[in-house]
DNA sequence: GTCTATAAAGTGATAGAC
DNA sequence: GTCTATCACTTTATAGAC
């Protein structure tokens, strides 16, 4: 009925598609399932994008960007709220400010579950992939980027320095949060995930010292 | 053509299904795929199964008790290994206990990858579905049941005690392992990963005190 | 019990009218 | 551009001969 750029019809398809893998999985993820939850015809895919494994390695490379300006977004809100107040003379502890950065990632985590179970199952999808193993890399690359980041932010507030290359201790870091996401994911266990953001936390801390 | 009983049939298949879960994932364990590498008919299959599901349901309880009997054998090779040269005076530091068993660990996952990524597969599907969510959670129970005998162990060798319940400690262990599994199956970097399993030993270990 | 043959349902993709 | 209708193929599952 009304006309649609095929670009916008190709992010609408990519954000349904989305929608689908988060609640029924990747291999459920039909066309015909996703141009429903779209509300487009079958043929309105297939003019848009020439397979469904075209659409999947958008969504892979969609999702990478998606998940890291999320994270990214939450932590510049989480700046902006610090920032309100005067705190020239505090320093936060560093591994305060490692627990809180890794309980705003669970509390992420926590709002939209099935999202996360996705990025998981997308990544692992890509991995089998040979044309698409390269997107679950550069996903890795982007969190490792990202953790890099966060952490030279956590340190240079609490007045540390790392005492390895931090980027040596991203690496830990999104290991640390990728073990925390799949056991919570299998057992929902609050409180033992607390544990784990304070065991992370206080041992990643180790690895620095006063600047 | 032989005979062969239902049950020898139906393990034969469970395994067959496993192998192609490994090479191709959980999607493209077609009932034709597994029979083929089975050797058998289509018929066959569901002369042993009543469906695609009632199999894929057992694969994940035998896939849950394979690896915790692959790991507990490593173990038990390991004690021998270490039993047969006299050290009764000598007593290993808790963290380098803690690091060959992780070492350990991770030679087995480089032994066989997809085998391991088969595993994460099924833990998620299992997830996704209603009548299965139970063997994921009782696949955890195991893992954290083992982490806690592994860490007993390895505090009594090593003369020390835990200074919070073993239980704590071996959800943080399992973490641990699943964050390191899934990092070096996404870019099997066995220098990152050697470095996060010195970071887990250490941290582990500083949970730790002389008895 | 084990097979071949086929049914029944779902899938990705396309043709062709408008 | 967008639709309905349909093709070609794959899938799970079953029927029926032996």
């Amino acid at each position: 009925m009304t006309r649609i750029s095929a670009t916008d019809r190709r992010s609408a398809l990519v954000r349904s598609a989305l929608v689908v893998v988060a609640a029924r999985g990747v291999a459920q993820a039909t066309t015909r399932a996703i141009v429903a939850e779209a509300g487009m015809s079958l043929a309105s895919f297939h003019y848009a994008f020439n397979s469904r494994d075209e659409l999947i390695a958008e969504l892979v490379g969609y999702v990478v960007d998606r998940e890291a300006t999320a994270i990214l977004l939450e932590e510049v809100d989480a700046d902006l709220d610090h920032g309100t107040h005067d705190d020239h003379w505090e320093r936060p502890i560093l591994a305060q400010v490692l627990r809180s950065g890794m309980i705003r990632y669970l509390e992420h985590v926590r709002a939209d579950p099935m999202h996360e179970k996705a990025m998981l199952e997308l990544t692992q999808y890509a991995l089998r992939d040979p044309g698409l193993e390269h997107l679950a890399r550069a996903q890795y690359r982007r969190y490792h980027a990202l953790a890099a980041e966060a952490l030279a932010t956590a340190a240079s507030r609490s007045g540390t320095v790392w005492r390895l290359p931090v980027a040596d201790v991203s690496r830990l870091l999104v290991a640390l949060t990728d073990g925390l996401t799949l056991t919570w994911l299998v057992d929902r266990d609050d409180l033992a995930a607390m544990q784990l953001i304070d065991f992370s936390a206080n041992s990643l801390a180790a690895l620095a010292e006063p600047a």
